[in-house]
DNA sequence: GGGACCATGTAAATAGTTACATGATTAA
DNA sequence: TTAATCATGTAACTATTTACATGGTCCC
């Protein structure tokens, strides 16, 4: 797949001028439930899109720390539009613990049960967290922000439901 | 993330013994919900496992066509087993269609509705051959794939609800 | 003074996709 | 006979993670 880290990065600059360390931090916080980058894709590609043109650094911004505010461009905004236009490519997903819940039966059956307790209440919070922001928000503000809470919100609910389920299940063929 | 695939694939022939082509597709049909591994990262790896002595050929079943059937041995089960019991990595999923339909109060709306169609008539199409295939089980048969099944559902109507509301909002918006 | 968090960066390793090549078999 | 599917493989490229280094600031 190629790589989608310059369009995160104008879309989120397109909305507010920050710096790489923001913009990983609200990938992480808002874009958790189906999307994730890290800081050794995230810098190179700032110094990239820098150098094309498609950002630029807000020296207004710059205070008595090391920090680099950046700001979105007129190029940057078009390589953003034209990206947009674009069918997206096929998702990519991959949960290592279906992988192991489905290969439970070759292996002792307590550790898939701790592991999907883990999963379990990590989606939880995540659920939680999600579902305390959408409620902090005024209903007709950001329309595209409740869009992707909401997205959060479902399929964390589907995480968790299934892991209630999952784990009813193999309790019972344990207790037996 | 550590690569995953030799353990999809001992996993697999663990159940049966079977060629590079059939693990890819059972993979593309069972999984898709949560894994998916290409060609490029199946063959190699069914190489170095043979190498490593954790599968080997099946030479009974070579019939007069080139293919390599594959099945597990002790060393591979060894393998398999250790790894059911390493708490699995954090999962990892993108999904594209969630970074344009937050950015796409930047473009043109017309070309969000378009895709969120398409992704939500691919994932119907999913969510109805898991179904399917569900219900053509008996219930008290092979528990594990149940579970994996189950998963699909719940997340391809997670997405599919998601769309529904989505294209509701995005077309009220688009006809105003 | 120390821990949490802000902030940037890169090298090396690993992971993964894609495009291409090749050819057999099966069923319409 | 032709299209679909079975079947295997790899080289080149691209993507991504991880581990490491460095140091500032804020608050208790």
């Amino acid at each position: 797949m190629r790589t989608k880290t310059r369009y995160v990065l104008l879309g989120l600059l397109s909305q507010k001028s920050q710096t790489g360390y923001d913009l990983k931090k609200h990938i992480d916080e808002n874009f958790k439930a189906f999307w994730n980058e890290s800081y050794g894709q995230i810098y190179p590609e700032l110094k990239k899109l820098l150098k094309e043109g498609h950002i630029k650094v807000d020296d207004k911004q710059k205070d008595s720390r090391r920090n680099t505010v950046y700001s979105i461009t007129k190029s940057g905004q078009k390589v953003l539009q034209s990206w947009l236009e674009i069918e997206p490519e096929k998702e990519s997903v991959r949960l290592e613990i279906l992988l192991k819940t489905y290969f439970s039966n070759f292996g002792n059956k307590e550790f898939i049960i701790d592991y999907l307790e883990g999963f379990k209440e990590s989606h939880d919070v995540d659920l939680r967290r999600l579902k305390a922001f959408k409620d902090s928000m005024h209903p007709s503000d950001q329309r595209e922000l409740i869009r992707i809470l909401d997205f959060g919100i479902k399929i964390n609910k589907a995480y968790v439901q299934w892991c209630e389920e999952s784990l009813y299940e193999f309790k019972k063929e344990v207790s037996l």
